[in-house]
DNA sequence: TCTTCTCGCACTTTTGAAAAGT
DNA sequence: AACTTTTCAAAAGTGCGAGAAG
């Protein structure tokens, strides 16, 4: 499994997160940086909060780079979920595990596309240990994997160069965020309306990714009343490495192409055994070369092949059930957090990186909080200060011992005006590149 | 020339409003 | 009258493949 010390090498033992380093976030031209911005933010408010993030006089050390995963191919194992977070007690696991290994055992793409694009398979995560009557947020981002893109060979993908600059991270919002611990225990949290764009200037703030280059989805878990809550009882930020996937405008690989037709009940057309298999396409083109068609065709196996119907040999239909695809009970989504000034959850939908260790891109403490009024009270959150906990293997995270070093951050107050995009909403988090 | 991206197509599933039933 | 269930059309989500762009 993923140990921190391994996760961030550059931290060091403790994995303290150090003074900047020159030049880390000067890559990042500010003017473009606007267009990132989630588009329909009160952008004077968030510009509020995020110029005193940039003027902070800490920023995180040098972007410590996310773990080399194995290389994408049917012969690696994919190492346990690793978690970092301040939840004692948590655990979250990967529901559709095997359907994600499967994919990851050929080298899961995902498409991305000017408009969006679902992620398939989706995040779907069963959780435990939550308190049941406290508010939980659940959020959901996309990390590079490294510093490379990738291209395909015909049988494998290998880096053919430096990455793109990163793009500001966004995070995805789920939709009954904030809602009770009991409820996120009810029943799985699915992610499945996350949509990835290659569009830099993307107006719907879906998750912006460069193509070709290998991503990891990150899952955080806030513990908050609501989003602008004052009060915060920690965060717990997890990934599974058998999501980790080359985002493509096109599939490369034909064997995911089979996957995902396979899979996932949108693509069913697709089938052999669908109308709109290759050789019923085929069959049609034909048709319509001769002359108006007469007669609605029947599916490709119905009568020219011999032994009944068309079958796929991939077996998509107990997926078709998928439950990831029915709603969820919508007990919070009724009543959308109102737009509020307390710092807190904010913080971590906007950095929450940040908290765990992560890339540099990320900024400290803003420095417009007031001091903790309590002297008795731990220094305010600083992410120089945060310390990652390493935890157990499983395919379910158990949480580790609540990190004092953070956590008293978020019961700070001071001027954190933030518009709230809305359940199922997308935050702009501003960030700067990473490499 | 090659690789990557965009767009329109035909198909399926999902969603939500209206109608029907209890 | 109020609530639940069913129906159905529109919207959204798929991969494909041709052509454009770099």
């Amino acid at each position: 499994m993923y140990h921190p010390r391994e996760l961030y090498p550059s931290l060091g033992t403790g994995y303290r997160l150090g003074h900047p380093q020159p030049g880390a976030d000067s890559s990042f031209p500010p003017a473009l940086a606007e267009g990132y911005r989630y588009p329909d933010l009160d952008t004077s408010k968030l510009d509020c909060f995020l110029s005193g993030i940039e003027a902070a006089p800490h920023t995180l050390s040098a972007p410590p780079p996310l773990p080399l995963l194995p290389s994408l191919g049917p012969e690696t194992a994919p190492p346990p979920p690793e978690a970092l977070h301040s939840l004692p007690g948590v655990s979250l696991s990967l529901e559709n595990q095997e359907l994600w290994k499967e994919f990851s055992a050929v080298g899961t793409e995902m498409i991305i596309t000017k408009a969006g694009r679902r992620m398939f398979p989706a995040c779907r995560v069963s959780v435990t240990g939550l308190d049941p009557e406290a508010r939980y947020l659940f959020l959901l981002d996309v990390v590079p994997v490294d510093g490379a893109r990738y291209r395909w060979q015909g049988q494998h993908w290998e880096p053919s160069g430096k990455a793109e600059p990163r793009l500001p991270d966004r995070v995805y919002i789920h939709p009954d965020s904030p809602a009770t611990g009991a409820h996120w225990m009810r029943q799985p949290v699915s992610f499945h309306r996350v949509k990835l764009t290659n569009s830099t200037l993307d107006p719907h703030g879906h998750l912006i990714l460069h193509s070709m280059h290998k991503y990891q989805p990150r899952i955080h878990l806030v513990r908050a009343t609501q989003l602008c809550s004052q009060h915060w009882g920690g965060v717990a930020s997890f990934r599974f490495p058998e999501t980790t996937f080359i985002s493509v405008t096109a599939y490369q690989n034909p064997r995911i192409t089979q996957l995902k037709i396979a899979a996932n009940p949108f693509a069913k057309g697709f089938r052999e055994n669908g109308r709109n298999c290759k050789r019923e396409r085929d069959a049609r083109v034909k048709r319509k070369l001769r002359g108006p068609e007469p007669v609605a065709t029947e599916a490709c196996g119905s009568g020219d092949t011999p032994g009944g119907p068309c079958d796929s040999t991939l077996g998509g239909d107990i997926r078709d059930s998928d439950p990831e695809q029915a709603p969820a009970p919508r007990e919070a989504a009724s009543a959308p957090a109102p737009p509020c000034g307390g710092p807190s959850a904010e913080a971590y939908l906007l950095h929450p990186a940040a908290f765990h260790g992560a890339p540099s891109h990320l900024p400290a403490r803003n420095p417009s909080f007031p001091e903790a009024p309590d002297p008795g009270r731990p220094a305010p959150y600083s992410a120089a200060f945060l310390e990652l906990q390493p935890g157990p293997g499983g395919s379910a995270y158990q949480a580790a011992p609540s990190v004092t070093s953070f956590a008293p951050h978020f019961i700070q107050g001071g001027p954190f005006p933030l518009p709230y995009p809305g359940p199922g909403g997308y935050l702009d988090m501003g960030s700067k590149p990473m490499y």
